[in-house]
DNA sequence: CGCTGTGAACCATTTCACAGCA
DNA sequence: TGCTGTGAAATGGTTCACAGCG
């Protein structure tokens, strides 16, 4: 979900519903595994079982794009392969920068799904003299100062920011301003960008949240009756009132 | 979204919608920043600019948990705070194992947000016996062959995979084997569960695609010079190169 | 009066089911 | 005949707009 104020009211021409653009990255993975095994073709039901949706879908998604495939025989791999990158742009060369190369921005520097697909490591940036120079990935890092400089230099549009939350919003202006209008934010901010330019975060706190939903709710049908969990909470610092079972409630203070 | 075959019928009772599921965590963040400094109301107004939503869909969110508000005055930040962590989950402990410690395994064990909310990093477990003993924030890497005993010993139930591609869907079916029901995955492959589990999968490469398809659709309108996006963004030209030639993205380890 | 809570309208996405072509 | 491509129905989610309560 693209998080920044961009809700292009209609994507003129060829609009592509965003859930759609979502699962292009799904589908090339699974196609570029098939036409590693030189596989010729497949069906919608082969490649949607790979992608791991169900072939309706698949063939609407890609009856968004055209119709590549072939009647009572299925899909030419080679060809859609080719389609569905130059549909996503991945048939150019999008030069990224990473700011904050702490744990995280380390792990994305040595992250080889990157540079596989259209994607190239530019720079990584860090605010730290310390790193500077020192090279991560066979990168040297280099100083947050030069971020301007760095970014023009080598027409860069996309920027991963894995910086520590305070500095985001910061780094983010910065990247901006200098031209960057799309970014990528690891760091647990909500960050405010102007129109035009798209964000996409990952929140791996969030992720795990969501999952812990899920679990209790699993808990709960588990233990037929009420009652039931187990012996819970260790956090508390909740207001006054706070007993189990959702009473209706009033609120408190 | 959920990623594997996990299409529960009918979720009774408590009905919550998954997309309200999946902004709690945001809200719960922008409460508790607020919380931390000590602001004892917001408006669904406020609340929702911190949390980068709009105020309707903010209130209808809450109006599915129940009516934890006020009228004419706000919600109370401590009480809200509350009763999100409660529907989440997270006023019980939830142990997590981490599998493939690489360099990614390694930033997940050192990410704060974990420990932060209700998440505990149990155990930390690699195939590779140079790193069996060796500390990663803290806490010895355990080996693979282990991996049963750890996750029953600790009652584990939530697991998340940091594992090459390769290595992925067998580390998942012994993780559900020894009673994981849900997982994070970063390797990027689809994985196959039972039902009654849950697959959340983070790919760094599929979110940089989607960023790249918008990105060429901004340099495709900006050409057509109109009133729009003053974006001045500008990307190498690049070699039009092969169409395929790509290798399957691998995760570092 | 101000702000929450919510029915109802609206929009996006998924699923169904089958017509139509290789 | 077999599988794609796609209208049409169903579902899920968002936005509107205002009634109702503190």
């Amino acid at each position: 979900m693209a998080t920044g104020r961009t809700h292009r009211p209609a994507t003129r021409s060829r609009g592509i519903p965003e859930a759609t653009v979502a699962r292009l990255p799904l589908y090339l993975r699974a196609l570029t595994a098939l036409s590693e095994r030189s596989v010729p073709t497949v069906s919608s039901e082969e490649l949607a079982a790979a992608a791991g949706v169900n072939s309706a879908k698949l063939r609407k998604d890609f009856s968004y794009l055209g119709s590549y495939g072939t009647r009572g025989v299925g899909y030419d791999v080679e060809y859609l392969v080719y389609q569905i990158s130059r549909e996503l742009g991945l048939t150019q060369d999008w030069p990224v920068v990473i700011v904050g190369i702490g744990n995280l921005g380390a792990a994305l520097a040595n992250y080889g799904g990157f540079a596989s697909r259209g994607f190239r490591v530019a720079a990584l940036i860090d605010a730290d003299h310390a790193l500077t120079g020192k090279p991560v990935a066979g990168i040297p890092v280099q100083h947050t100062d030069d971020l301007e400089k760095i970014i023009q230099d080598n027409g860069v549009s996309i920027g991963v920011i894995a910086t520590p939350a305070g500095a985001a919003q910061q780094v983010c202006d910065r990247l901006v301003a200098a031209g960057v209008t799309s970014i990528l934010n690891f760091a647990p901010t909500v960050l405010s960008v102007p129109d035009g330019v798209d964000v996409r975060k990952v929140d791996l706190s969030i992720e795990l949240q969501i999952l812990a939903f899920h679990e209790q709710r699993k808990a709960g049908e588990e233990a037929a009756g009420e009652a039931a969990v187990p012996a819970a909470a260790r956090k508390q610092p909740a207001a006054d009132q706070g007993p189990d079972g959702d009473v209706p409630a009033v609120m408190p203070a």
